[in-house]
DNA sequence: CTGAAAGCGCTTACAG
DNA sequence: CTGAAAGCGCTTACAG
């Protein structure tokens, strides 16, 4: 009378079970199931019906401890210690996504883990058999955090950054400096003819350097010098944007375009812009970078320099997985127009 | 002379090597990790220290297999098909967001899967032992999936939704009813007298609907008739939003404020108004849904009705993995005071 | 082409 | 308090 499933046994359904029901060996059913050319269609057929019908579904803990693969990467997003609790930087979540598209047509899953706290930082997912391999993204404001990754990579292999602030180590970037000189030269090919960098220039080689860099060069190669502000408050990057136009604006008058070095800088400028009341992109242009898409709901909204995320992720995926792709490596950046800046002259 | 580690083996430190070093049997070993009170103090420190030196970890597919556990929450997003490639709802990624900080509080890790061909839909991570309970989140227009994940939970109870268009469903939700008259109240209180709902009402019981139901009720407590669009264009929120305030405003040319049932649909409610140069909050107020963070980039920043995330983050969480919550739950919101409605009057 | 068996690295009764 | 052993559910040499 008592069909029901008893509640002593959840009763997992495993490859004996269907080996049994299939009248075939355990072996035969895995070999089956992995579509080995070693076992012939009609016992194939028989056993996938079988697995079917029993509702089987290979279990990844015991196959992957005998394979040692467990078909997984593992990306740790590292947030600023303030940020807890907060949503962090929307242009990881978005680098996130597509790391999932190509994880997933990898056949990979993505394991996510937010971090920041320094005590319980972890990386070490591929030692404790739960990836593949391992991305690193965030802000490179945690520097304690991207110290500790950093140690941890003389020891494992299948570990690599997206925007560390370290040289030597193995990251994937955007190509930055082509970025900042995109940025800059489409400013100036729209008619913008005083452009200001906005970007606190951090400890380091980090990405902002970068991006300045390029904007330098090709300031420079148009017989202009560079304008930056002279120094940043704490904060968050929208309160540094707005920080910087208003200083730029008071030291220099005619400035009339400026290249924020994140979006989130771009949309501190913004607001100060919008205080001024003054008309974007008639009287200033403005470019940001990451391509974020919250940059479509500003206003105007944001022309942006995004990096392939796509490309982004596949290099990415390589690096963690294979573990043997090159040290370092950049990925192409493209312009994302929207309503910051003029149109192109007819 | 060759002590460097030999290609052929990267050399796995296993609980055995850890016994074989600290002189005790390798069961010791595992007791002293998990922090068994059948281990002396003494023996738990050499073990321990032993452990750290050969950097040892617990393989989690070994101890996942023996205990059944795995440690693990998955989540899916689903997406609207057509969203593939974009970056689909960032709201999705703020709730994310929050379910892997409360999955972290619990000595969790995340699994997340992007999921939006109905092809490829895949939600037995418990199953295939790789996570203790699945949460499905996403578009409720993917209905396809929808359907898919709804057979699902007929044989698996660690599976919960959030925001599924079904009511026989385990589901955790916003309280739309009370977020629906908490905006309407407040654009009431805030001195609006003619407002408008905004968001398609679309197939069955959804989000949208209660949203409006909460709406209407307070309306109507109010001594007013709801007003909405007639029809709504197919393609994303904000162009639903958009061409909804433009057809509201030439019907009713006295509407005075907009409540939209999403952020999104709010955002292309704004955008109509700056083309129509309509100063908001002081010619129109507007409220949205969701509390999503790129709603402080526009202009103005977007007042909006926001679920409690943590609060959602753990009802999900206890869902999934304790399998054994109310069938279906709510959570509190709170109204997200930016710039879109007029102040409070003193 | 299929079967019988070993073993991946743990946890946990069972003895002592 | 510690050890010896079984077993979680697979994959894959090894036989035949």
């Amino acid at each position: 009378m008592n069909s029901s499933p008893s509640p002593t046994k959840p009763a997992r359904v495993t490859s004996f079970d269907v080996a049994e029901r299939a009248g075939v060996n355990q072996s035969t059913v895995s070999r089956a199931l992995a579509g080995s050319p070693q076992v012939t269609a009609a016992t194939r057929d028989r056993v996938l019906a079988v697995a079917k019908e029993l509702g089987y579904t290979i279990d990844q803990r015991a196959s992957g401890l005998r394979t040692g693969r467990i078909d997984t990467v593992a990306v740790v997003i590292l947030q600023r210690p303030e940020d807890k609790q907060s949503t962090g930087n929307p242009f990881y979540f978005e680098l996130l996504g597509s790391i999932c598209e190509a994880a997933s047509e990898r056949g990979l899953e993505t394991l996510v883990s937010l971090q920041s706290e320094t005590g319980a930082l972890s990386g070490d997912y591929v030692k404790r058999g739960q990836a593949d391999g391992t991305i690193v993204i965030g802000s490179a404001r945690n520097s304690d955090a991207w110290q500790y990754f950093r140690e941890l990579q003389q020891s494992e292999e299948r570990l690599v950054f997206w925007g560390s602030p370290f040289e030597d180590a193995r990251w994937v970037r955007s190509d930055n400096i082509a970025g900042g000189k995109l940025a800059t030269r489409t400013l100036h090919q729209r008619g913008y003819r005083k452009i200001a960098f906005v970007g606190p220039l951090e400890a380091g080689p980090g990405q902002f350097a970068e991006r300045f860099a390029g904007y330098r060069e090709e300031i420079e190669r148009l017989g202009h010098n560079p304008i930056q502000a002279s120094s940043y408050p704490d904060g968050d990057r929208s309160a540094q944007g707005y920080h910087a136009a208003r200083e730029l604006l008071q030291q220099h008058g005619d400035i009339d375009a400026f290249f924020a070095a994140s979006d989130r800088l771009a949309f501190g400028v913004l607001e100060y812009m919008q205080e001024l009341e003054a008309r974007i992109p008639d009287r200033f242009g403005l470019i940001g970078f990451d391509g974020m898409s919250a940059g479509t709901v500003c206003n105007p909204p944001l022309t942006t320099v995004a990096p392939e995320l796509p490309e982004a992720a596949e290099a990415l995926l390589t690096a963690a997985i294979d573990g043997q792709a090159p040290a370092s490596q950049r990925v192409g950046v493209k312009l994302v127009e929207r309503a910051s800046v003029r149109a192109a002259p007819a």
